[in-house]
RNA sequence: CGGGGCGUAGCUCAGCCUGGUAGAGCGCACGGUUCGGGACCGUGAGGCCGGAGGUUCGAAUCCUCUCGCCCCGACCA
């Protein structure tokens, strides 16, 4: 490709509206142009990135046994209420009508179109397992779309799907499809880890995430460099918290609660630095309500917080959020940051976090305004009606696996794999019969990876002060062929020789041959990142050279005119196989 | 949805407080000198100052409403 031909717009300027560098990577480079708020036109460079990345997918996915194929991005609505998301959904859901006022969506997942193409097709456990994928566009209404591609509303992702007779068949497809995305991920030359994930809306029994580690990511992990353990803090375990000293510990081991007066001190920093002890000696008493539920009052290490994702779970409500001040006046007699466990009012659910259990004597609000309780032990002042794991994990907490540490990082969610179950299949009717002609759901899988958020994802990890450094396998071009003095005729037409060498050679080559000063071409080389720079210039060529260099590493070297194309493909060959 | 910020030339921004004929740099076009890390000189094109109302003799500037965009939070494959 001839730089002169192709639509690839550089910009000097960092964009306003992009802080992350991904986002203003792919803005200054050309791969992007932002038609509205997630919305983006995927530019000539960026779609070739694009496309590379998917052509790895294809082949991992195929190989995977996968077949793929397109399902409508409009899907109607009646699909939707058979699932019953188009009720549970909520505004993430574009739904539009059509000129008869019928309803549909905007597929942002497609759970309910295949399987209503695999009901119609599939009865017998002599056809399963079938595994079928799609690479498409999406659209979720994003609260708040960011970052570029990291968030967009439309995006394209990578969706597969399984459906099986047994649980041995789905933990087999599961396997293949984890095997796959690792191998994608690593031809990305993406650093990543897999770590245990909550299910959130699309429901089913078990998902892992595929998570890219970056300061900018919005996902929270935990892992275990002792036994590999990870997981989104949104479900990460922790193993059982060492107890703090109590703190009444003066006044011998068995004292009894007492109330002391706090005017004033409503929050456990205030509490603990007036009474002079730390907060985790303190047990924090939140009031949660819910849609399905009456107020619940939820107990946690004063130093700890509360995951209300875990919480969610442990409740069997969708979600819980923190009751307003006129509830806390009810439910504890109090205002708020004076609420405990001791004294509550009859039939007032209570659920402690196990970071409660092993306390002794510790300080909680005293159900009274301006008053704390010191000495309050669970079991002993009182009972909580359950235990429950609500606890949002830490860095340095104890491994749950292992006699290990945790620790906590950043990361982009760049790909999610679920095992189902049969809440689809269920609702749907897709039903298959067993070799005794017995009819069951089958169970099902489904599998996303993000193709914009993954090229951001390996733009995010791979770059410098002066541009994008592509790993070879999703560059949009392999090699770039520099024409350094285009009013030479003698150096455009060496330039052009091996431009056209490198494309019979079958070489993704883009050649540089615009008419312009060598500082802007070699900015723009840096900028766009192309793994290989081939720069053919005055000085070189009258010794018979040119010089080749990686963005990488950045190192140039001189290397005969002669044989350049053969040694430029031996560049590459070394790369790939690095 | 709550909080904060921003909409002025293709891009990055100044001008707004204190109302009086719309600016700079980059980019673009033309001419000339240059030519291995974003050159220089000259000339030029380019803006309904996001939109609508209002105040005023006069509004980019003050007031009201509205739309859009960015960031934080809540929320979320």
């Amino acid at each position: 490709m001839r730089w002169s031909q192709f639509y690839l717009h550089t910009t000097r300027e960092v964009p306003a509206d992009a802080e992350v560098t991904s986002h203003q990577l792919m803005l200054r480079s050309g791969m992007i142009r932002k038609a509205a708020a997630g919305i983006y036109s995927y530019l000539p460079y960026g779609l070739r990135a694009l496309n590379k990345l998917t052509a790895i997918v294809r082949r991992e996915i195929d190989a995977a046994g996968s077949s793929e194929l397109t399902m409508p991005a409009v899907a109607p609505a009646e699909l939707w209420e058979e699932s019953g998301r188009w009720e549970q959904y909520g505004k993430e859901l574009l739904r539009i009508q059509d000129r008869h006022g019928r309803d549909f969506v905007f597929g942002p997942t497609h759970e309910e179109v295949v399987t209503d193409i695999v009901r119609n097709d599939v009865r017998s456990y002599r056809q399963l397992p079938v595994s079928l994928y799609q690479i498409q566009t999406k659209f979720r209404d994003e609260i708040r779309p960011r970052f570029g591609l990291m968030r967009g509303r439309e995006f394209i992702m990578k969706d597969a799907y399984t459906f099986h007779a047994d649980e041995a068949s789905l933990d087999e497809a599961y396997r293949g499809m984890h095997d796959a995305y690792c191998r994608i991920f690593e031809a990305c030359g993406l650093d990543y880890t897999v770590v245990e994930a909550d299910t959130g809306a699309i429901g089913g029994s078990s998902s892992h995430e595929f998570m890219v580690l970056a300061d900018t990511g919005e996902d929270e992990v935990v892992r275990c460099a002792g036994c590999g353990y990870g997981a989104n803090t949104e479900k990460a375990e922790t193993g059982s918290l060492p107890a703090p000293p109590a703190a009444n510990a003066d006044q011998g081991p068995d004292a009894e609660a007492q109330d002391v007066a706090t005017p004033g001190l409503a929050t456990i920093p205030e509490v603990a630095s007036f009474l002079g002890i730390e907060p985790s000696q303190m047990i924090k008493t939140l009031i949660y309500t819910s849609e399905e539920e009456t107020p619940i009052v939820v107990l946690i290490r004063g130093d700890r917080t509360i995951n209300e994702i875990k919480l969610a779970h442990a409740l069997g409500v969708r979600f819980p959020v923190l009751a307003d001040d006129a509830t806390v006046k009810r439910i504890t007699g109090a205002p708020v940051g004076f609420a405990g466990p001791v004294g509550l009012a009859e039939g007032v659910r209570v659920i402690a976090d196990h970071s409660v259990k092993g306390m002794v004597g510790a300080v909680t609000g005293a159900n009274q305004g301006d008053t704390h309780r010191v000495g309050v032990t669970p079991g002993r002042d009182f009972e909580p009606t359950a235990y429950a794991d609500v606890l949002l994990a830490a860095a340095g907490d104890p491994c749950p696996r292992c006699e290990g540490t945790l620790e906590l990082f950043r990361g982009i969610e760049v790909g999610h794999i679920f095992k189902l179950g049969t809440k689809y299949s269920e609702a749907m009717g897709c039903t298959f019969l067993d070799a005794e002609g017995k009819s069951h759901p089958m169970l099902m899988g489904c599998y996303g990876l993000g193709i914009g958020r993954t090229v951001a994802a390996a733009i995010e990890q791979n770059n410098d002060e002066s541009g994008v450094i592509w790993p070879l396998p999703l560059a949009p071009f392999e090699v770039l062929v520099i024409a350094l003095n285009p009013q030479d005729e003698a150096v455009v037409a060496a330039a052009e020789e091996i431009y056209q060498g490198l494309a019979e050679a079958g070489v993704e080559a883009l050649f540089d041959d615009r008419k312009g000063r060598p500082g802007v071409k070699f900015n723009d080389a840096d900028l766009i990142g192309v793994p290989l720079r081939v720069v053919v210039g005055k000085k070189g060529l009258a010794e018979g050279n040119i010089e080749v260099s990686r963005r990488q590493d950045r190192e140039k070297h001189m290397i005969a005119q002669q044989g350049a194309v053969e040694h430029i493909r031996g560049m590459l060959e070394a790369t790939t196989t690095a």
